[in-house]
DNA sequence: TCTTAGATGTGA
DNA sequence: CACATCTAAGAT
């Protein structure tokens, strides 16, 4: 059992929220989310589709659910769902995965991030993206129905909000999500100046 | 526990 | 040239 399509039909702040506590899985390696961001297509300077003609091309070429991967600082892979909620595009945007909770393949996730304490083996978008082996590759990929993708959660979850984390654009939106009081993430609620 | 510098590629 | 980051190293 996958997240489907429909899930990602749904508004960029509804979509991080909804995600925390889910299963992301890529390859033998599977997670469980703890951490997301909102960028929305309208209001957010922070978002690309702001600023970047190709993003904006990603976004008309692409269904919702598709995964969204960029290199950051040149050396990070980040990862992010495609999310369009219609609205003639009020409601789009993306959800970058920031935080996950080690699941299933922890010997290989070790093995590609090097000797780690297990709490900051996948709590920050680069690091799980290393711990997963996303890459550039994953680029355009379906995240419903493939070797990568999410899996509903199973029980209720207690969801946080915070400020976003490493962006100095439309700062002051408090449109990351943690699972409340989960020592996974990469900075706790309330700890982002 | 905190702050800092440096590595590094790319879209605009 | 500004970045949706991370780590090692040094100060406190």
């Amino acid at each position: 059992m996958v997240l489907e399509r429909e899930f990602f039909q749904r508004d960029p702040l509804t979509c991080a929220r909804e995600l925390i506590g889910c299963e992301l899985f890529s390859g033998a390696c599977a997670g469980t989310i703890v951490e997301t961001e909102a960028y929305s297509a309208v209001g957010d300077e922070a978002c690309h589709l702001f600023s970047r003609p190709s993003t904006r091309a990603f976004l008309a070429a692409h269904d919702p659910g598709a995964a969204y991967v960029y290199l950051n600082y040149g050396m990070y892979w980040l990862l992010n769902v495609l999310v369009k909620g219609g609205r003639g595009g009020a409601d789009d945007g993306f959800v970058l995965i920031r935080a996950v909770q080690p699941l299933r393949g922890l010997e290989l996730m070790r093995q590609r991030r090097g000797r780690t304490a297990l709490p900051h083996l996948c709590s920050g978008p680069g690091k799980l993206t290393q711990a997963l082996g996303i890459t550039g590759a994953d680029h355009g990929t379906n995240l419903c129905g493939g070797t990568m993708g999410f899996r509903p959660r199973l029980e209720h979850v207690e969801v946080e909000t915070s400020l976003r984390i490493g962006i100095s654009k439309a700062a002051h939106l408090p449109w990351r999500y943690l699972l409340k009081d989960s020592p996974f993430v990469s900075v706790a609620a309330g700890n982002t100046k």
